[in-house]
RNA sequence: GGAGGGGUUCCCGAGCGGUCAAAGGGGGCAGACUGUAAAUCUGUUGGCUCAGCCUUCGAAGGUUCGAAUCCUUCCCCCUCCA
């Protein structure tokens, strides 16, 4: 264990807030690994960089001795997190919520130690708790507290519809915290009254009261909203090498610095470095090659990263077919198939009429050719590739 | 329980008997420009056997030559009063 003022200063690095640093000064000078509690959401198992801005946070911890608590809200997956958009879903079945459990671990051990990581589900002390105990742990709270939660407060405000039930989020994400007798919890910082919550439901169940680290929630590609999936501006940590990199490569400068901000585990130097170069006529370009190497290596290795880079050149530096080039089979009937319909079998276009939007504004590629007439066919025997917009391809063999 | 307002294509939102596959904006996609940057500009944005046809405006019925638009019942949301 390292010293209190070296653990402070490496556990705020990125951070967005941390209540109480005095109280968690104490905590550390006891000397005993502190319990860090973080909760997902067990609905969305497929992992995004945006998530890991959290994990990487976990993992320092662990490197400084602490035993992560890594908790599966399947019980409150049953709620919803009351975000305003879908206020209910529809409960996860058991069979569901292990299977995406198993996922996300498979996921999150390629950041954390497994070692120091103990999954815990809310079901196991939620499913015992009586309606009673429920009734007491609801009664703990005020409906004027509960407004003052940003989200609560706004959809009451504009007239949006809130459930009984969501109020009981809150309250169930804050007794996990009793349950587990945490320490320290992270969470977005969204998740900043949630995390509040167990401080004092903590307090009112005579425990010492946990602290709160929030951690700043990433922008996803779009550089507006936040990332998420159903925004579709996520990069998946499952996805192939070359689609991180593609998608990292297309953000926007001024977003790419944030990106670096809170993944990269460059030292600060590094940073004030480039930025600094940047500043003085360096192409970002370069800056963002780098950065998008680093993240890929972390999901994929090394190797897969070089490769990544050297198929990004080629595809769109020199405007080269891709190498692992899909091939599609397709069988023709009379003269020949119609290019609208070899398109849409191809899977480069959703659908026909798609594909006809597509020909007439100049985005579709034969064999490298721009192609633009809607009657052409292709006969049997014909082998090209085919091409739409920058990014899909496939070589369509007609027999 | 009573009174009123509302549910439209991915989202927001216009339309209120035919000229509606449905204005406008956002988002998406494609093209130009580039560093596959971003920004900007242009086009496009239900499906199909694509100058034609089919399905769509909360759900189901009905009126009409013709309905997103009118009527009936039902479901859901909001506001005010109790």
């Amino acid at each position: 264990m390292t010293a209190v003022d070296r653990q402070i200063e490496i556990i705020r690095r990125g951070c967005d807030e941390l209540l109480i640093e005095s109280e968690l000064r104490q905590k550390l000078a006891a000397g005993k690994p502190l319990r860090v509690k973080a909760g997902f959401d067990p609905t969305a198992p497929d992992l995004h960089i945006g998530h890991t801005v959290l994990i990487n946070k976990l993992r320092q911890f662990q490197e400084l001795g602490h035993h992560v608590l890594f908790l599966i809200g399947d019980f409150t997956g049953m709620i919803g997190d009351p975000t305003g958009k879908n206020a209910t879903r529809p409960p996860l079945t058991r069979e569901a919520v292990a299977a995406n459990a198993q996922t996300y671990t498979e996921q999150v051990f390629k950041i954390l130690d497994r070692s120091r990581t103990e999954v815990v589900f809310n079901s196991t002390w939620m499913d015992r708790m009586s309606s009673a105990d429920m009734i007491k742990l609801a009664a703990s709270h005020t409906v004027a507290r509960m407004l003052e939660r940003d989200d609560f407060s706004k959809r009451y405000r504009g007239n949006q519809p809130i459930a009984i039930h969501e109020f009981l989020y809150p309250l169930v994400q804050g007794y996990d915290s009793v349950a587990l007798k945490a320490d320290i919890e992270l969470g977005g910082t969204d998740q900043k009254f949630n995390l509040l919550m167990g401080r004092e439901l903590q307090k009112h169940y005579g425990q010492p009261a946990q602290c709160i680290l929030t951690m700043p929630l990433l922008e996803g590609l779009d550089g507006v909203n936040k990332m998420s999936k159903s925004l579709g501006n996520y990069v998946g940590i499952q996805e192939a090498p070359n689609e991180i990199f593609g998608k990292l490569m297309s953000v926007s400068d001024e977003l790419m610095w944030r990106y670096i901000e809170l993944l990269s585990f460059e030292p600060l130097e590094t940073l004030r470095q480039w930025k600094a170069d940047v500043a003085g006529g360096r192409n970002p370009r370069d800056i963002k090659v780098a950065f998008a190497q680093e993240i890929v290596a972390r999901f994929h290795g090394d190797a897969a990263a070089q490769q990544a880079l050297a198929d990004f050149e080629a595809r769109f530096r020199r405007d080269e077919i891709p190498a692992d080039l899909q091939e599609v089979q397709l069988k023709a009937e009379g003269d020949g198939l119609a290019i609208a319909a070899v398109l849409k079998l191809a899977g480069l276009t959703p659908s026909t009429s798609d594909a006809l939007r597509m020909l007439a504004q100049g985005g579709v590629k034969m064999d490298g050719e721009k192609i633009g007439d809607k009657s052409l066919k292709l006969a049997p025997g014909a082998n090209v590739v085919l091409q739409v917009g920058k990014r899909k391809f496939a070589r369509v063999v007609v027999s």
